[in-house]
DNA sequence: TTGTATTAAGAGTATTTTGTCTGAATAAAT
DNA sequence: ATTTATTCAGACAAAATACTCTTAATACAA
C-alpha cells in the first residue's frame, strides 16, 4: 500500500473531525469506535498528529482531541507527512538513496513527475473537502466491516469499570 | 513505499537482463552481485518471475535465468503485479474493500485517476526502454553504497566451498 | 479531595516482511 | 560415475509494522 496502515488511520480520523457540524474536542474512544479502529492504536497515532500541531489535545472529562487548524487549512499531505513523513513525495519508485537528475535510475524521469502529481493532489486535498465529502450519502469513510454495534456501544465495551447493561 | 522490496529487486533484475546485449541466461548469483541484493533472497523473488512466465531459468552449470518473452513485450506492470499482486493498480488509497463509484471513500475520485495514470506509466515503460536507460551514463539501476567489490569477488564470496585467495 | 474520564507514554505481543541458511533436484563437465 | 554449478523448496531468524495493555498525568465534577 501506498500509506502505512497508521497513516490511514490518521487521515480517517482527520477526516471524520473535518465533518463534524463544529471543530470540538472528541474523545478517541468515539472516533475509533466510528471508524472501527483499535482504540489504543488511534491514540498513539494521533500523538503524531498532535506533536505535529495538526490536532490539539485535552486531557479529563469532556477531553479529547480538536482540529488545532481550520479544517480548510490542512491538507491531506499535512496529515500523511506527519505520520508516514515526507518520504512519500520524495523518494525514488526503486527506493534508491541519491536517486535525482545528476545520478538517475531507469523511471527517474517518469517517477517525478507521477510523484509531484500525487503530491499536488494531496497538497491541494483540503480536510474541509474531504469532510463534506465524508457527510455526503453513499460516501464512507472508513471500512464498516464487522461490528454491528454503534459506535456507543463499542465504547461502553471499551471501558472497563463501567458495568454494562445498566442503560 | 509504493513498491515491497521483493518487487523492486525484481523489477532491478528484470531491467538489468534486459540491459544485456543479448537475452542469454544468466546466473542469479551475477545479477545479485550486481545489484547488491542478498542472493538467496533475489533467487526466492525471481522465481515468482519464472512462475508467472516472465522468466524461464535452467538449472546445472551454465544455468540461470533469462526473459522468457522479448523485453520489448514485457512491462514494469507485468513484473510488479507478478510479485506485489495487481492491488497497487486496483486498491483505495485508504484500502478500504468495497471502495467503487457506489459506495465511495471521499478520495475515491481523485484517487482513481491518480491510479490509472501510474497504470498507464507502468504498462507502457518495457523492460526494453528501461534496460536501454540502464545503459547510458550516469544511470545506475540499484543502490551501490556499501561494497567497493566487483560482482565476481561476491560472487566468489558467496560460493561456499570455493578456497578463496588462490586467484 | 476523591473519584472519574480522558490523553500521554511506553512496555509488551503478534503479524508481516525481509533476509539467511540448508538440503534437494537438475544438468553439464570431467 | 562423480563432481560441480546452478535453480528450487522450504525451514529458520531478524527486523519492521501493527496491535494490546498497563500505568501515569491531567483536569473536571461531585
Amino acid at each position: 500500500m501506498l500509506l502505512s496502515k497508521s497513516c490511514v488511520y490518521g487521515v480517517q480520523a482527520a477526516i471524520y473531525m473535518a465533518s463534524l457540524p463544529r471543530n470540538e474536542y472528541v474523545s478517541i474512544q468515539e472516533i475509533a469506535g466510528k471508524l472501527n479502529i483499535s482504540f489504543h492504536f488511534l491514540t498513539k497515532v494521533l500523538q503524531n498528529l498532535t506533536q505535529a500541531k495538526l490536532l490539539m489535545s485535552y486531557r479529563g472529562p469532556n477531553g479529547g482531541v480538536a482540529l488545532a487548524r481550520q479544517a480548510s487549512d490542512i491538507s491531506l499531505a499535512d496529515v500523511i507527512e506527519a505520520i508516514d513523513g515526507g518520504d512519500i513525495f520524495k523518494e525514488c519508485l526503486f527506493g534508491l538513496p541519491g536517486c535525482g537528475v545528476a545520478d538517475p535510475c531507469p523511471a527517474h524521469e517518469n517517477w517525478t513527475s507521477m510523484r509531484s502529481r500525487l503530491q499536488h493532489l494531496c497538497t491541494s486535498l483540503t480536510l474541509e473537502e474531504l469532510g463534506k465529502r465524508a457527510n455526503q450519502l453513499n460516501v464512507r469513510l472508513a471500512n464498516a466491516d464487522a461490528p454491528m454495534n454503534p459506535a456507543m456501544l463499542l465504547a461502553v465495551m471499551n471501558s472497563k469499570n463501567k458495568p454494562v447493561g445498566t442503560e
